[in-house]
RNA sequence: GGAGGAGUGGCAGAGCGGUCAAAUGCAUCUGACUGUAACUCAGACGACUUCGGUCUACGUUGGUUCAAAUCCAGCCUCCUCCA
């Protein structure tokens, strides 16, 4: 592919397919091309670890920092507070200063640092708070400086808006607020640390551009916008869920080995997008695992898992990961790698058991998993839903084909 | 302020006195087929259970009835029309 930009950032993001949609891209680039410039995204501070979701702005940032520029993540501590009302019905539960600062730890170490290279260098990554700037706003001098510059009419005729009212469900005050301070942000990351771009997935398009807007109108600056696709599947949704739940980048949130499964686990035809999105291997090289047909494609998904559970979780945790996936699917044994999970008794009724593990949300379930076969012990299916097991050392337990824990007494 | 209408399971959307834990679709889970894929097909899909049942649920609080998601009244929220 010929280049099509002059700066290796736009060059790589369209190789890549990160862009989706951007504002004035001609001039980013020229911008790119002069001197180190710095760009963020923002993140929510609502649970402790960021999560895949999140992956392609993390990658986004950390392919800024390799082509030489200073990344920034912002977090959304004060956002936080208010909660991003896009596309969700309910209001979300407000959170306190306390679970919000020990997420921001949390999510700075178990998330960012494996990505990017933090410092006080002129192209390290640079973490910041939107609280420090929005708790300290006054609101009247606040509406006067920047609420003029927001016409309602414009605001509620944004799709994120517009889902919540269509749906007649309450949008308060307070959220309808969340697009006005996260326009903000991007005019005081502009005053205090020249920030120019910021970049997001493309349902937060409305919400970067009123920050451009804002900046334009308010500040006389130009800043820009850069959203990428979102990553969807077959069925149009919303990637980001393993067999067992969200797909946490912390290793305290998930295991490696889950982690890897969720690469493992894609769909033939996200392969190569997920390749360049969230590997960094030359694209010569994807492309060519890209075009592997039939059964062959499996060797790609492996390389993908291998590489993206490298960057997040290191070699090591994902040599050891692809180890035990190995064993337990290709030679079907009980391998020491999996999930282990101590359950109180040591013995116990095959229906406790699989809830202790997690397997099952209720007896219930797991009743039902028993009748229609997908519950294993030790590779050998259970029959009987009133049997009780004896945990001795440790056994293999499994629900359907693909989730399997190690369970012992403790 | 006045007149109508609506609020049902994760979502969408039926039901409008008993046979309703509530049709159907989507989502989800399991099984079969495969390649730890997609598609397709089959089954399941509130909780607990000694598998006989028991309990909790149809905005909310009361009431009528042997019996209420279904009828009545108050309250809350939303929609439409009029002022």
């Amino acid at each position: 592919m010929s280049a099509q930009y002059k700066s290796d950032f736009l060059n790589v993001m369209q190789e890549r397919g990160f862009i989706h949609q951007g504002s004035d891209l001609e001039g980013l680039d020229q911008k790119l091309c002069e001197n180190v410039q710095s760009a963020y995204i923002g993140f929510d501070a609502t649970a402790k670890s960021l999560h895949v979701g999140n992956l392609t702005g993390i990658m986004m940032l950390k392919w800024f920092q390799e082509t030489g520029h200073k990344p920034i993540t912002l977090m959304g501590g004060g956002t936080s507070k208010i909660g991003d009302p896009s596309f969700k019905d309910q209001s979300r539960n407000l959170m306190t200063d306390e679970m919000i600062n020990d997420n921001l730890e949390n999510i700075r170490d178990n998330c960012f640092r494996q990505f990017l290279r933090y410092g006080e260098g002129e192209t390290d990554a640079m973490m910041v708070n939107n609280d420090d700037w929005l708790s300290e706003l006054k609101y009247l001098d606040f509406l006067r400086d920047y609420g003029r510059y927001f016409t309602i009419n414009r605001m509620i005729s944004f799709d994120s808006v517009k889902t919540r009212l269509e749906r007649e469900s309450p949008l308060t005050l307070l959220e309808f607020n969340y697009m006005v301070m996260q326009g903000y942000d991007f005019v005081e990351l502009h005053r205090r640390h020249g920030t120019i771009l910021q970049m997001g997935g493309s349902d937060q398009w409305g919400n970067i551009i009123n920050g451009v807007d804002l900046a334009h109108k308010a500040a006389q600056i130009q800043i820009f916008a850069l959203t990428a696709p979102l990553l969807l599947n077959s069925a149009g949704e919303k990637m980001g869920k393993t067999v067992n739940g969200a797909v946490w980048l912390s290793p305290k949130m998930l295991s490696a080995y889950d982690y890897w499964q969720y690469f493992r686990n894609v769909e033939d035809a996200l392969v190569g997008n997920m390749l360049a999105r969230f590997t960094m291997l030359p694209m010569n090289e994807i492309r060519r695992l890209e075009s592997l047909q039939g059964q062959e494609i499996n060797e790609a998904k492996k390389i993908l898992a291998d590489e993206a559970t490298k960057l997040c979780r290191g070699e090591d945790a994902a040599r050891e990961a692809a180890e035990t996936a190995r064993q337990t699917f290709e030679q079907g044994m009980s391998a020491e790698g999996l999930p282990t999970v101590e359950v109180s008794q040591k013995e116990m009724s095959i229906l406790d058991l699989l809830v202790e593990a997690n397997l099952v949300s209720s007896k219930g379930e797991g009743r039902r998993l028993i009748q229609g076969g997908g519950a294993k012990i030790d590779d050998v299916a259970v029959t009987d839903e009133n049997m009780t097991c004896a945990i001795a050392g440790t056994i293999k337990v499994s629900a359907g084909k693909k989730k399997h824990v190690l369970v012992k007494a403790a």
